[in-house]
DNA sequence: ACGATATGGGCACCCGGTGTCACAATGGAA
DNA sequence: TTCCATTGTGACACCGGGTGCCCATATCGT
């Protein structure tokens, strides 16, 4: 086992050692562009590393796979999620609370919003990548299920918060898929009607 | 492309042409019997073939992956669940209805108990088939977002209907997931719950 | 200059999956 | 009975993702 990718975010920047010769944000760019020009299932490791003048080996010292690429430093900003749970008012109610650290978790700078449009067509669109985002939900899942056993006084492990925090998973996808869909609608419209629903129970 | 698993449950019983060595329902039994000796990660297709007497390019003409074994005839039960809904009365409230059929669709006869444990077990904890899952709850979810598209009078397509769809997948995912971390509870007893606070809101 | 340290990357290998193609078995027609 | 169309089988070669191994290559502190 090679472990994962590894730490390139708490490195000490100086030291002894070699020094990076690429960083996973120019690969990330990198690999974009060519899934952009030939698909993503069609663009191999192979290709990336040499448009980024690497070698295949070394690709898989920044990037643990090549699904993971797309995801870039999604695991980082659950912080960010968390954070925002702990900053809402402890009387707010469950579903509300959720509904608006969901919503804000998803604002992103309009210079940016073009790029997290393409990712996210390629998170739900490519089969091969609808699958393995599977594995990366849950650690999405994982901040909400903490909040509402919190929240509800019961243990993270319960029924109720997991199928809370499945279930809020689930609106938010259907919102990023409706989204995708239908080019010009705002996403943080289409989220926040969904967890919406989901508080009224879809009465 | 060799298109997907070739149709073993249409073919006519007789016709010209060489017979088949085995059935899906065989190579079933074998793998699982290796999954359980040898985890499903270790066991490779090969071992599967080899012990079931056949060639590793006809494993793949009785299933489309290594996946798909562990999923059986998943995809013809959608149609039963289908009929549950259509066998639903029209005033009932869309999520008591639903709640309804899920629950009863994951009713399995007691022999078959043991079976469907180590069969959820696999799917939901091996994380190969944790990611390739998503793609069979796809049609699931289908199921679930035609009917309630349905009932609310909007196209299949619109965001309620899918989040609804979206989200009693995730209720029921948790409640299986509970199921399985509780030896002793009742699947149908955990997916009631689990429904119930959905079309609660979770309030 | 030297050695500890960390990154880079070639190589061989495993495994899942697929296209190709020849061969085996079987039923029906001649 | 013979032959043929039909259908299943499986060897072979190949691809692509991913990993273990091991050495080369920089770089820093002494």
């Amino acid at each position: 086992m090679t472990g994962p990718t590894r730490d390139h975010t708490s490195g000490p920047t100086t030291g002894p050692g070699r020094r990076r010769t690429t960083s996973p944000a120019e690969l990330e760019r990198v690999a974009f562009a060519l899934f952009d020009s030939d698909g993503f299932d069609r663009t191999t490791v192979e290709h990336i590393a040499r448009a980024a003048g690497i070698g295949r080996r070394t690709f898989f010292r920044y990037f643990g796979s090549k699904n993971d690429v797309v995801w870039g430093a999604f695991t980082e900003r659950l912080d960010v999620m968390r954070a925002g749970f702990r900053a809402r008012p402890a009387d707010e109610p469950l579903l509300e609370s959720i509904r608006a650290v969901v919503v804000d978790f998803n604002r992103v700078d309009p210079g940016e919003g073009e790029r997290h449009r393409r990712r996210l067509e390629l998170i739900l669109r490519v089969p091969a990548l609808q699958a393995h985002s599977t594995l990366r939900y849950a650690d999405w899942r994982a901040v909400v299920a903490e909040f509402a056993a919190d929240r509800l006084g019961e243990p993270v492990t319960a029924l109720r918060p997991q199928a809370v925090a499945h279930s809020t998973l689930g609106a938010a996808l259907a919102a990023y898929e409706h989204w995708l869909s239908n080019p010009g609608t705002d996403l943080c419209a289409a989220l926040d009607d969904a967890l919406r629903d989901l508080g009224r129970g879809f009465g």
